[in-house]
DNA sequence: AGAGACCATAAAGAAATCATAAAGATTTAT
DNA sequence: ATAAATCTTTATGATTTCTTTATGGTCTCT
């Protein structure tokens, strides 16, 4: 995660890089229109934070010149309040507006709220539940990113609950499914195999996942 | 698209709701955070607009609970400007922040930013009944939106006199429905399960629910 | 108003279900 | 063929749910 940073004021500048790194996105600095303009041409970003004032050229034709090219999340940072210049700025494709004098930690949480609903496209075809990501190709299981290592029939099982979370399933069809073949009474066989999955879960999580809704069957 | 205003100042919840229609979306009012949540539950939304200082449930309490549901987008509009708060409710799932006093222009800007974002839809096919709504998949059974834990026996029952409102249902019927199996006169324990069914929806509601029909059976 | 039938609820004992460990059986890999 | 891994069964304790029992209240009918 890549953030162009543009504002003139070198102290405000530096503030932000300062917050942006602690938070783990990698900042580039620039201190001027035409610079932040330099940079995103040259280089790959995932958003902006964009000071509206600045010398030479202005921020609102910075946040064009950019929108025109990429639909990357611009955060604009302003000392301007009147509201037809702030409507506007939304409406040519800001994607927030953060009044100056702002605070570091509302300007954080913004950002990874715009990272959270741009980035994350989930291009992988992992089945994620929470801490938990299946990926089907290869057979692997990971919580919290450690990998587990899942039999046949866990991972059938785990991967059954996690394709509809929230749905409880029966031991029948948890059997059934899992097992592709009939029922036949089979009780404590889906209990324990559920059982062992939890085990392997709890040693990289704090959370019970699997669930057991009594009389019925489990979930997710 | 449908925006659910959630505002117990009548005036603001006025003007938010012209300005919206204008818009061009369908605006429906609530004035309390129950309300709020209960239409939430009950109908389709394609965004909040969430005062934060309400009557009755939290507006923070309510942020949760939606967001538990579903992902649209929810904007916050407070009046309160304390960093902490604001940066807890945007890390908690609020897609904005809007402070009071507000220009409506600015919120239509935010809201069609957010419209425009956003492509998932609400959709929910739980039973209800008034304050009481049944997911059948996840066999979940919540009262103005706070999870009741029902045994099978029990979430059979209410989701049976739920199916049919109105309709009374025989100790034989119902027996014979959720169980499967025959009835051989038992009395009471139809009766006992129903009075654990209405201690548990008690806890969060105030009306009685389900009604004896002397002689006949229970209805909802 | 009073008797009898019916309902409501609490509480306790009985029954069902679940969780887990461990041992034995089966399959798979080397 | 042997070892290792996986699966199923068995066993046991814990937990939850179900039914029964008991008691007091409510309704209906005469």
């Amino acid at each position: 995660m890549r953030i162009l940073i543009i504002e003139d004021n070198e102290e405000i500048n530096d503030i932000l890089k300062e917050a942006v790194t602690d938070a783990g996105y990698e900042a580039v600095q620039s201190f001027s229109g035409s610079e932040g303009l330099l940079r995103f041409s040259t280089e790959d970003f995932d958003m902006v934070l964009l000071d509206l004032m600045l010398p030479g050229i202005k921020g609102e034709e910075v946040l064009q010149k950019i929108k025109e090219k990429s639909d990357i999340p611009v955060l604009v940072l302003s000392a301007k309040t009147d509201i037809e210049g702030k409507v506007n700025l939304l409406r040519q494709g800001a994607s927030d507006y953060i009044t100056k004098p702002f605070d570091v930690r509302e300007v954080l949480a913004r950002i990874d709220l715009h990272a959270k609903n741009s980035g994350t496209k989930n291009v992988s075809n992992d089945l994620i539940y929470n801490e938990i990501s299946i990926n089907e190709e290869s057979h692997v299981c990971s919580v919290n990113g450690n990998e587990i290592s899942l039999t046949k029939h866990e991972f059938n099982l785990l991967r059954l609950l996690v394709l509809h979370p929230e749905k409880v399933y029966s031991k029948r069809e948890l059997f059934e499914l899992a097992w592709e073949e009939e029922y036949i009474g089979e009780d404590n066989t889906v209990n324990v195999h559920i059982s062992n999955i939890r085990k392997k879960i709890r040693e990289y999580s704090d959370n019970e996942y699997i669930k057991a809704v009594w009389g019925i069957g489990f979930r997710i």
